[in-house]
RNA sequence: CGGGGUGUGGCGCAGCUUGGUAGCGCAUCUGCUUUGGGAGCAGAGGGUCGCAGGUUCGAAUCCUGUCACCCCGACCA
């Protein structure tokens, strides 16, 4: 981005003494993250229920300006901006499947004819029906529309101020291609726009293989801001660079393990040991081995789920884990969505006599055995490696059960828990984890919503052909809450200059009109400049209350008419950094430098 | 939905254990002083103590119910 076009011809003044904002002394109690407690303090943010809030006027400048980023990167991939309602009938959503699929999240009102409306949660369907109704040739393609729209979901708990309201503005883009390979194209051009977006916004980020979870489809990455308040855990390798959100992190397969030597199996009495620590004590206890002794990693446990589709429908599945992890609840869902799940309770397993509560192992699973359980083991269960695991009677354990060679599981299953120090699966790295918020999400959707909704183009055979679509979505309220988490000290907010709600924040204090006169002087030569200034014009104001609320708005740079004017100097100084004492007669020259430098 | 917590002027809180008719700081308003780091003095306005029942001569305080909000976990930009 130019520095030109960060500046506009004549920039705006905002006079604090008429500005609309109340800076608050203490933190907001309701508010933990910085982001939260910061917007609000600096008068950028009011709550009005909760996860819903109202933009002041510092806090709309801000959003308009990560706005106009979003904007100006999606036209520059030639993606088209159109504007849908945000309050939509059912019809669509009950042809794409989602009034039902979506459950209680969405906000759904009836009108006065008590007709089913909704206020949409995103837009596909809107999307897709709006290409249908005007679209009709392969020529058309590839087409990409985009919106920056406000969202509602009715969110179980909305949390850390912006960053998961029930009211929110997503900026959400859709690709439309005939075929596969104009899907991975549009799709690259998304990523890469995101890639420019995310780089202008000002906070670190991270790009993670994500689960293509609720939507479907198939290639599927998130951006991550990285923050140690994210709801979002991710794996990284530092030696490769592989870097997936924990739902979608992958488990090398370890190479099959030779098992002719292996001792055959053998049941063992284990009274008393239904959970892998008293299994593995007992172990140590009655069958101490000679190399090393027994750890959780030698058990195979197997924990049952019913799983309940959405047509209403349920399914017992079995997964073998290793002993010294858990199944991850995340991964779980993401991995049967849209299924949902629940653990075995008491009344399962007394409908299934087979399964010994505690005991269950291999021998009672699988689709070919008697309990008809399909079964699916995580990929460290390879073949020739060697568990201990129920026996499927209370009390006992099989010790030396070979996979492949004493139980072939139905499949394989990623839904373990992801550990730090865990093997990354491309190479030789190891996994460290971290948290992140996710600011946005690109994936190829394919042709799920065309399918549901008939989305056809005849082809150059004159054929019709479902189209293939890309979603990429970008949560841009939440990206000013991210740059505020990363963009702040214990003063206060300090935004990066372009998307600052001002270029320079001019403090007049002294006594005497002298000051106002020069700094007013000062304000009106920078805004002839171009540049954007808060000018702190207020009357019979304590200096500490001026520099205290100039930090806390966070502007990037200070200028600060006071006692040096009496030298001929006022002082430049950037919300982090040395201040600079320059003439009065330079101070418009040297302010502007530093904002462009700035912008720069 | 499970767990924890809180509801008292615009904001942040005390008071509740041990009932006696509401207080502190900030903010706001007036006057004077002050002006480079959240000023001083004097004065002022503003509260159905979340709501509904109950106990009591008397309830912010005790009891019952209810609602709301916040935080931690399961869902999502």
């Amino acid at each position: 981005m130019s520095i030109a076009s960060a500046r506009q011809p004549k920039g705006d003044l905002l006079r604090l003494s008429h500005l609309f904002v109340r800076t608050l002394r203490e933190d907001p109690a309701d508010a933990e993250v910085a982001s939260h407690r910061l917007l609000v303090r600096a008068g950028y943010i009011r709550r009005a229920a909760p996860g819903i809030y109202t933009w002041l006027p510092l806090g709309l400048r801000v959003l308009a300006k990560v706005e106009r980023i979003v904007r100006e990167e999606m036209d520059a991939i030639g993606a088209q901006e159109v504007h849908f309602p945000a309050l939509l009938p059912r019809e669509p959503y009950e042809q794409s499947g989602r009034w039902t699929e979506y459950g209680p999240n969405l906000f759904r009102l009836q009108d006065r004819k008590e007709a089913d409306y909704l206020l949409a949660p995103t837009h596909e369907e809107m999307f897709t029906l709006l290409v249908k109704d005007l679209y009709s040739s392969y020529k058309d393609l590839p087409l990409s529309l985009y919106q920056i729209q406000t969202k509602y979901r009715d969110e179980a708990r909305p949390r850390a101020g912006l960053i998961r309201g029930r009211e929110f503005i997503m900026k959400d883009s859709y690709s439309f291609d005939v075929d596969d390979a104009g899907l991975d194209a549009s799709y690259a051009k998304h990523r890469a726009a995101y890639q420019r977006i995310f780089d202008r916004m000002g906070f670190e980020y991270v790009i993670v293989s994500a689960h293509a979870g609720a939507m479907g489809g198939s290639r599927s990455e998130e951006f991550l801001a990285k923050s140690a308040i994210g709801e979002d855990t991710y794996v990284e390798c530092r030696e490769c660079g592989y870097a997936a959100n924990v739902e979608a992190a992958r488990t090398p397969v370890p190479a099959a393990v030779p098992f002719d030597d292996a001792p055959a199996a053998h049941v063992e009495e284990t009274p008393g040991t239904p959970t892998i620590d008293t299994l593995v004590d007992h172990l140590n206890e009655r069958f101490g081995r000679d190399d090393r002794p027994w750890t959780a990693a030698d058990t195979l446990k197997n924990v049952l789920f019913r799983l309940t589709f959405p047509d209403g429908t349920t399914e017992a599945i079995a997964i073998g884990v290793p002993g010294d992890r858990e199944v991850d609840v995340k991964r779980m869902e993401a991995a049967f969505y849209p299924a949902e799940f629940a653990p075995f309770g008491d009344e399962d397993f007394a409908a299934r006599p087979a399964l010994a509560k505690g005991y269950i192992g291999p021998g009672a699973l699988g689709e070919e055995n008697e309990s008809k359980i399909r079964y699916l083991v995580d990929p460290r269960v390879v073949d020739g490696t060697r568990w201990v695991t129920g026996a499927d009677r209370p009390g006992r354990h099989v010790v030396d059960l070979v996979a492949g060679r004493d139980f072939t599981a139905d499949g394989t299953i990623e839904v373990a828990e992801v550990r730090p120090g865990d093997p990354c699966p491309n190479g030789d790295g190891v996994l460290t984890t971290a948290r992140g918020i996710e600011m946005g999400h690109v994936f190829q959707l394919g042709r799920k919503f065309a399918d549901a909704l008939d989305l056809k183009v005849l082809d150059v055979n004159g054929k019709a052909v479902t189209v293939t679509m890309g979603s990429y979505g970008i949560g841009v309220t939440r990206a000013v809450a991210a740059i505020a988490e990363d963009n702040h000290d214990e003063k206060g907010l300090a935004w990066p200059a372009h998307v600052a709600p001002a270029h320079v924040h001019v403090v007049a204090t002294g006594k005497g009109s002298e000051v106002f006169e020069a700094a007013e002087r000062i304000a009106a030569g920078l805004v002839d400049a171009g540049v954007e200034v808060i000018y702190d014009d207020r009357p019979k104001v304590s200096p500490g209350v001026k520099f205290a609320d100039a930090e806390l708005l966070g502007v990037p740079l200070l200028v600060v008419v006071g006692r040096g004017l009496a030298d001929g100097v006022v002082e430049v100084r950037p919300r982090a950094g040395q201040a600079e004492q320059v003439p009065v007669a330079d101070a418009v020259d040297v302010a502007v430098a530093r904002v462009d430098e700035l912008l720069g």
